[in-house]
DNA sequence: TGACTTAGGAAATGATCGTTCTCTATGTTG
DNA sequence: CAACATAGAGAACGATCATTTCCTAAGTCA
């Protein structure tokens, strides 16, 4: 609301009600967006329709729409929970891994296991809007290519950790390392989807030596 | 059509009809069938709407369903004419490799350069059916796995033959490579749907670590 | 308490979805 | 030439799409 001209200040105030105003939500946002985001991995962006949401968060459609505007708004919201949720656990898991390398291979154990069984088959979030990347529009798409570029700094932030505590040899061309370090984890969520990977730590311990 | 009792032999004949038999077609299938595969790779299963596929062959909607059913069926086709395309390019492309190693870095090769530019932006159609697994029908699955299961196949016959040529080390444990490489090749399609690799050269030397 | 503001719920909206129908055109076969 | 069979074109179909609207419910604030 834009106001033009107001005599008192209490008006301008007014004029922009506080958030505890209304009929408060009767749902938890946290919980319906989490809700929202196994719809969009299983049937991307174009695939995930309003009815699908419906059900899948217990909300109606007018509901959805106070609180998110539209579709994208939901998928936006999704999106953003997913990143923060996988960063946090992958975060998480790297506490216990000491030296860059190790922090490399507990990267790449984090996507097997997102690679398997129901997980795996529920697929990545990420690399579902990657496939419709094209359709997304602008700012989606640079949304994602940012989530994109801040996975591959953490590889080379990483794999500068190794250089430095020795773990990896200081001639390893750091860039294209991540790059092709980038591109095998999205590899292992893509071949996901159908088969669950074999040999975990076969699996790692042939990647890291990429990294020799 | 099921003939139950028929007197004599050209009943039979006529109840099944030559394939000549009626208004010829005005387009040419094979012609058809290439114009729909951009348009799945693009926007995939569910965004390839058949407006969007009567655009890009220049049909209408009758003719499109007198050719091949439904849209699971232009699908089908353009699947098939997609993998068969692809194979047959890599194929030529392994012609002037010696080396079981050799044919591997054609082939990670073939995939960087697929994964570049405008090819690159468009995408890879068994990744796109890949991500829309979940959604495909069952006889689509078996399809999608069975292409899958070929490639790998193909990369296991590569790296054989660099174990009878020497130009792979005996004890590398095969499948689990293959598996490694079936993985590398995809995500190198999947980061290529927003930005063209680096170096090819650079990250075919790295890839190829892998096999030492 | 009464004015105000937002949420919830469900029906309605227009657009687009995949598919079918109808009619005409164009070939082959006897 | 007549009978037949398929193709082409486009309107029409019901289903589903994302979104909006309308009305009631439930809070806050003065």
């Amino acid at each position: 609301m834009i106001v033009l001209y107001v005599g008192f200040m209490n008006n301008i105030v007014s004029s922009f009600p506080s958030p505890a105003m209304g009929r408060p939500r009767a749902f938890d946002m946290e919980t319906v967006i989490a809700r929202t985001v196994p719809v969009f991995r299983e049937y991307g962006y174009a695939g995930a329709s309003i009815d699908r949401l419906k059900t899948a968060t217990g909300l109606t459609a007018g509901s959805l729409y106070k609180a998110f505007t539209d579709k994208r708004g939901v998928f936006e919201a999704a999106f953003t929970h997913y990143v923060k949720q996988r960063r946090q656990d992958l975060a998480a898991r790297l506490l216990k891994a000491s030296t860059g390398r190790e922090r490399i291979a507990e990267s790449l154990r984090f996507y097997l296991e997102a690679a398997s069984g129901f997980e795996g088959r529920q697929g990545c979030l990420v690399l579902a809007s990657l496939i419709e990347a094209t359709t997304l529009d602008g700012a989606l798409h640079e949304r994602l290519s940012d989530t994109l570029a801040t996975n591959r700094a953490a590889l080379i932030t990483m794999l500068r950790e190794g250089l430095q505590d020795g773990s990896i040899r200081a001639e390893l061309p750091i860039e294209a390392s991540a790059d092709l370090l980038l591109s095998l984890l999205q590899g292992f969520r893509a071949v996901g989807k159908l088969h669950d990977p074999g040999d975990h730590d076969a699996l790692i311990g042939m990647s890291l030596k990429i990294l020799d």
